[in-house]
DNA sequence: ATTCTATACTTGTCTATACAAGTTGTCAAA
DNA sequence: TTTGACAACTTGTATAGACAAGTATAGAAT
């Protein structure tokens, strides 16, 4: 956090949070927000737009800019957040117990399928998440170089903290499936499921020069599961 | 289409598709497409802020704009796009059949508890969609004002087609949420499923000016079951 | 050959300005 | 009372310019 869009987009951001703006009441409007900021209108706008990716407001032309109620709905998931992160907003009683940390024998024929090189190396990390005493989620993960020296620690706390604060890496963007499938004997063991279907989630995940660093294969146990977003219409068709 | 921001988008985001800029390479520097567009840079900069949203390039400070590998996955579901879009955009083999077009009787829970008034009124529209000859999801739609008018000629094309033409309301956002859960008789019977569990998910749709303009709720046949979303990494934390 | 530096590119941030376009309220005219 | 024109706000679009910061390359010095 340190240029003026970051700042005045974060400070407005925790004042929404706080209720010093709550839903349903405008902000300043540009001008006034660059007054009280003291920068420019575009640095204003610029904070402004990235509030409205985030669905915390809604401009309206000739109006202003609205809070968005963004209570009703748990914080969107949809984005590339850690578990450990989720943990932490919305106060799960969660554990994490690291099953597997070593190297990469194989990865699954879905990366294979989506391009992903078959003699990929790397760390294997697989964690069983325990929430409100059920194991709920087994978090399959495949780093790849640059994102070396991972051990046990790491991977019981935070992998995107380490990612990002200690090696430094720009975490970009990811794409997501969901889907729901039969279970395997071994998942549906770890799982305890009593049933024969689980939730899939699979993710590709990259750095701000391309680079992929993560997949990620996720099973959830489907009473656990919850998969909430927020979403704009998009102003072109292609 | 109007403006020189999504003229420059849309022509880019078209030649992204026809391969004329492919996966991997770089587009022309913002000078260049500032000379090619006969524009200034910043309406650039706004036209290849849309590319990225979009997941369509992503920009490396002192590089360059890379164009992504957007065929490895279908096109991101995660948007607000409606079954009739999907259906041209992937080819599929859908057809959609409305088993209900009637005033709303009464609402679900769910969004009573997410702060809707229990006697709203509208329009309730129920569709079964069938794809490849398997009955695959049911769209229960509650549409309310200003989105009135619907006929069953309408439910069967395109209700956002409607919307956005012929009403000319404008669709801004939408929060949306997957769950699995148990199905009831009447689902069970509608999607002919030989297991309980069916995937749910509900949404809640606005206008530009944050008004509510539509409930959904679609219960999807498990295995017919997809979401792929195209995600970034947010800069600020809140 | 290796290292360093200068340079010329790229995108990122920020400012200042102008006008278009949508919204709202006031106030005069019908 | 109703209508309409206007003024004063709002956000949207577009331009021009400046400098910061990251990347890559060529070429000089070691």
């Amino acid at each position: 956090m340190k240029n003026k869009q970051e700042l005045i987009a974060s400070d407005l951001a925790q004042k929404i949070r706080s209720k010093m703006y709550s839903a349903g009441e405008f902000l300043p409007s540009e001008n006034q927000l660059t007054e009280l900021y003291g920068t420019s209108r575009e640095t204003v706008r610029n904070a402004l737009s990235l509030l409205t990716q985030l669905g915390l407001i809604q401009k309206i032309k000739g109006k202003g800019s609205i809070v968005l109620n963004s209570d009703r709905f748990s914080l969107p998931i949809s984005g590339i957040v850690s578990f450990q992160e989720l943990n932490e907003q919305l106060g799960l009683h969660a554990s994490t117990k690291v099953i597997s940390c070593e190297p990469i024998s194989s990865i699954p024929q879905y990366f294979i399928e989506h391009g992903v090189d078959v003699n990929t190396t790397g760390t294997y990390v697989e964690r069983l998440r325990t929430i409100d005493q059920v194991p709920s989620v087994i978090d399959c993960d495949y780093l790849l170089p640059p994102v070396t020296g991972i051990t046990r620690e790491i991977a019981e706390h935070s992998l995107y903290q380490y990612i990002e604060d200690t090696l430094k890496l720009k975490i970009a963007y990811a794409n997501k499936e969901i889907t729901v499938e039969p279970a395997t004997e071994k998942i549906k063991e770890e799982l305890q499921l009593d049933q024969p279907l689980v939730v899939v989630t699979r993710s590709m995940s990259f750095l701000q020069d391309t680079t992929l660093f993560q997949l990620t294969e996720s099973y959830h146990r489907p009473e656990k599961f919850k998969f909430t977003d927020f979403a704009r219409r998009n102003p072109i068709q292609f």
